[in-house]
RNA sequence: GGCCUGGUCGUUGCUCCGAGUUCUUUGAUCCCAAGGCGCGGGUAACGCCGCGCCCGAUAAAAUUCGGAGAGGAAAGUCCGGACACCACAGGGCAGGACGCUGCGCCAGCCAAAAGGCGAGCGCAGGCGCCGUGUUUCAAGGCACGGCGACGGACAGUGUCACAGAAAACAGACCGCCCGGUUCGACUCGCCGCAAGGCGGCUCGCUCAGGGUCAGGGUGAAAAGGUGGGGUAAGAGCCCACCGCGUCCCGCGCGAGCGGGACGGCACGAUAAACCCCGUUCGGUGCAAGGCAAAAUAGGCGGCUGGGCGGCCCGUCCAACAGCCGCGGGUAUGCCGCAGCCUGCUUCACCCGCGCAAGCGGAGUACACAGGCCGGGUCCGUCGCAAGAUGGACCCGAGAGAAAUGACGACCGAAUCCCGCGCGAGCGGGAGGAACAGAAUCCGGCUUACCGGCCCCAAAGCUAA
RNA sequence: GUCCCCAUCGUCUAGCCCGGUCCAGGACACCACCCUUUCACGGUGAGAACCGGGGUUCGAAUCCCCGUGGGGACG
C-alpha cells in the first residue's frame, strides 16, 4: 500500500480543520485526531506534528514523523475514504517497539470506524 | 598529529533522474481560461464554431525496470568569501574589525603585468611572563618545558577601592640628626653667714628653626636593585656589578641582539578604559532577487521628485520624467537550485526583411557530445603503514508540514559474568553501537561525540 | 532558513554604558516575633540572587571570548 503526496496534508488552514472539528483519541505514545469529510470519496490522508518540546532535537523528531508514516501506510485501509487525520508526536514515540505502535494505531482505527462522525 | 564514522541479506516504502508500456488530455511556466494568422459563421460581446495554413520547448498521469540519495561535525551562526538587489558603490565623518618578525599555505578577490589583499593555518625566530633544574648571599645568568588579543602609556584625558605616613610633574606626618633658646636634673667652680645668685660640663624635656628621606606593621603596586665606601644622620652623594635612558659601533632581510661611551635615575600600572598610529570594511541578505496571457494602449486614473538604507557632501536619473494601479482566486507556480566549461540545439526578448502569419541573425533551458574537476570499484607502481600516484569503467543528493526510511534476520566492537590456563590467552553466555539530519553555495573557527586504523616521540618490558 | 535581542533573590526589577563605595539595593511574596479573643490590616526582624566556563585586570554583576537557555522579526 502506498503512500502518495497527495494524501498529505499541508495547508495549516486543513491542520486548524481537523484539530477544531475533529475528533481526538489518546493513543499513549502519540495523539490521534480524525475528521470525516462530507462526501469525500478519495484516500484517506494525514499530517504529522513533531514539536522540538514534546519530541527533542531533528533527528528524534525526523524519526518519529517516519514511523507515524509508516503506522499510516500499512493500515490506510482500516480507514473510511475521506477521512483526515492528524498524527501528534509525543516523546514515547521512539521509545516504544514498532508492533505496540501498531496495536494502539489499529485500535484507534477500528474505534473511529465504529463511531461514526456527525 | 593524520585518516575513517559498523557490515551483509530479505520484505516493503519516499524523493529525484533515465528508459519502456498504457491511457487520456493534446496548445503548455497555477486555476477560472483559450497557440498564431486568414476566410466564413455565430454572439449583447469575446478567447465560441467550421475550414485552411503556419509554428511549437521535447508536457501531464499510472505502471514496470534500472540508477542515485545526509555529516565530520550537516550543529552553533562566531568570522571570511561567492552570488543577488540597492547605482558593479564616489569623497568625508561616524562606526566596526584586525595588530611582534620572516617565509610558506589557504575559499577566493583586485591588477594589463609585476605584484597586492585575504577569515585563518603551518614552520622558523624575537621579546615578555610562568614553572623546573643548575649556579649564586642576592639580583642576574644558563638549559629545558609551557603560555602570550604581543602596535603605542615622554599625543592627550580618566581611574587606581580598602589598608597605609604617603598612590603619581611626589613629598605633608612619625622617626633620625644638627646647632640655638627657655625650663628641669646632676655635678664642678666662684660669690654670700644664710636663703640664694653667676658661670661652665653632661643628660632630659618643651618650644621655634634647619638637615634628611635610609626606616615606618600597609598594599596588586612605595619612585632603581645588591654590596661597599661615605656622613652629624643620611641620600646615585661616590664606587663595583646589574637594570634604565641617550648616542656611537658591529651583527641580522627583520622583530631585535651584542659591545662601548655618556647620563646619574628624569621613565608606576591600566589601551579586553576613552584614545592615538597603521591596515582594512558601502548596506541588506536566497524569506536576497527574477519571471508568470493578449487586445483596446504612443490609453485612462492617482502621486511629486526619486535613488545612492547611519550622517553630510557630491553625484546620477529626470521633469513630454519616474513610480503605482487598471477582473477574481491561491501563504500560487516556476526560476534562483545542484560540479564547472565549451560546442550543438533555440520559447521569450532584441535586430533586419515581410501587409500579416512568418523567415533570417543573435540568444537563455532540457537533452546530447567533448574536456576538466571530484568520488567509487578494479588493476599496476611506490611506501613499514595509514596512504600516494597512473590507467580503465561507473557515478555527480536537491526536499519544500520538508525525501534519503520502516520492519525483520545474521555477523558484530566496548563492557560484564562463568570455566580452563603459571601466563599471553582460549571457550561459553549476557550485551548490543557515540554525537547527531542537508535547506543558496564555498572556506575557516568553535562546540558535541562511541570507537577503530596509522605515523612520530618518550618511558618500561622482552629478544639479540 | 536568515537576522536580531535578552538572562540578577520565589516573582517583578535597580545597578552594567564609564570596573572598587555591592559578601549586590527596592517592591511583592515566604518565615519568625509583636499587636488582636481570633483572622485581616499594621509594626519589628530574618533568610533568599549576578545562566555556565575561560581570559584581561591588583580587583569583574559590569570589559572580552566560548558555550547554555529563553524571546522576537522577516513570506
Amino acid at each position: 500500500m502506498r503512500f502518495r503526496p497527495e494524501q498529505h496534508i499541508r495547508r495549516p488552514g486543513e491542520f486548524r480543520t481537523v484539530r477544531e472539528q475533529g475528533r481526538r483519541f489518546d493513543c499513549g505514545a502519540f495523539t490521534l485526531w480524525h475528521r470525516r469529510r462530507e462526501g469525500a470519496v478519495d484516500r484517506p490522508r494525514v499530517g504529522v506534528v513533531a514539536s522540538t518540546a514534546s519530541v527533542g532535537a531533528a533527528v528524534q523528531r525526523n524519526r518519529a514523523k517516519r514511523r507515524l508514516r509508516e503506522l499510516f501506510r500499512q493500515h490506510q485501509d482500516l480507514l473510511p475514504a475521506g477521512t483526515d487525520l492528524v498524527l501528534v508526536a509525543r516523546a514515547a514515540v521512539n521509545r516504544l517497539d514498532y508492533p505496540a505502535l501498531a496495536a494502539k494505531f489499529a485500535d484507534a482505527c477500528r474505534r473511529l470506524s465504529s463511531t461514526p462522525h456527525a
